[in-house]
DNA sequence: ATTATGTATGCTCAATAGCGCATAGGAGAA
DNA sequence: TTCTCCTATGCGCTATTGAGCATACATAAT
């Protein structure tokens, strides 16, 4: 019944929830839960918490590697979740540029495609506070 | 920010407020806020609140004519409200049959065009009557 | 087997949401 | 003005939510 488009809403209406999907929409790839957690820089456990949320509601399902998991949109025959997607997707890149650079970058210490390293590990910090860096060089040029 | 935008999906994500987003799109027009009460079935100074909150999330807006007060979707240039509509309105029908029952019947109470008759009125009280029991009918049929 | 590591989950607490009820605004009628 | 009627709102209550923390679970490596 309703319910069900209801709870979608309800999914979505967390800030972070919806950084995720946005992420994922804008990765157009599965994403391991450490590189979630690191480009949103949210703490592990609320990540995993509201991952589970979005699975409730049918928006993403996992595929566990072991003891990795990674998490993609769930695509569907049904219109309304797609037209859902469709408006995320039309967001203005600016509300979540941070999280996109900081995905980008962990992207980057991917090896094969595949997420080797866990969260907030040090070869993360060094990549974090190298993309810090060149945010704020950005913005200093831009605020002149 | 993205304030915005999980603002709306949480005003979406109360069953009553998503079922007055859906009433306002099948029914194309401006509804009194007597005719959303009838509707719906639901208590006038929680719809009201609901309506108030959908304001706040800009999905909607009032027009006031006396003491009586419409409401009707908000539209905008932006394209994520008009997808975030466009899923709603793709919902599948019968999710809230039985408000558009109840809407078509409370809209045949208008007089040129306008609603005349507060909410819970006894006229209302006859239709609804009614139009429950040729429900009731169809549902002995189908389950016949 | 033991340890390490990626992920998930109880637990507690503060904040928020939604309902019912009573009542307050506020515009028109008498 | 006073009354009536359509709509909005403050209060109290209960239920739910999201965050932090510790810890449990699960798989891989030693």
């Amino acid at each position: 019944m309703i319910e069900k488009y209801s709870l979608i809403f309800k999914a979505l209406s967390d800030k972070t929830r919806l950084r995720i999907i946005h992420l994922l929409l804008w990765a157009g790839l599965n994403l391991c839960v450490c590189e979630i957690v690191d480009s949103l820089g949210e703490s592990q456990y609320n990540v995993s918490k509201h991952l589970k949320e979005l699975k409730y509601a049918d928006l993403i399902e996992e595929k566990k590697m072991g003891k990795w998991v990674s998490y993609g949109l769930k695509s569907s025959p049904d219109d309304f979740k797609k037209k859902i997607f469709e408006a995320i997707a039309s967001m203005p890149d600016e509300v979540t540029t941070k999280d996109k650079i900081r995905l980008e970058a962990r992207l980057g210490l991917r090896k094969e495609g595949k997420c080797v390293i866990g969260f907030k590990s040090e070869q993360w910090a060094a990549v974090l506070k190298k993309i810090t860096k060149i945010e704020e060089t950005d913005h200093v040029q831009k605020t002149d």
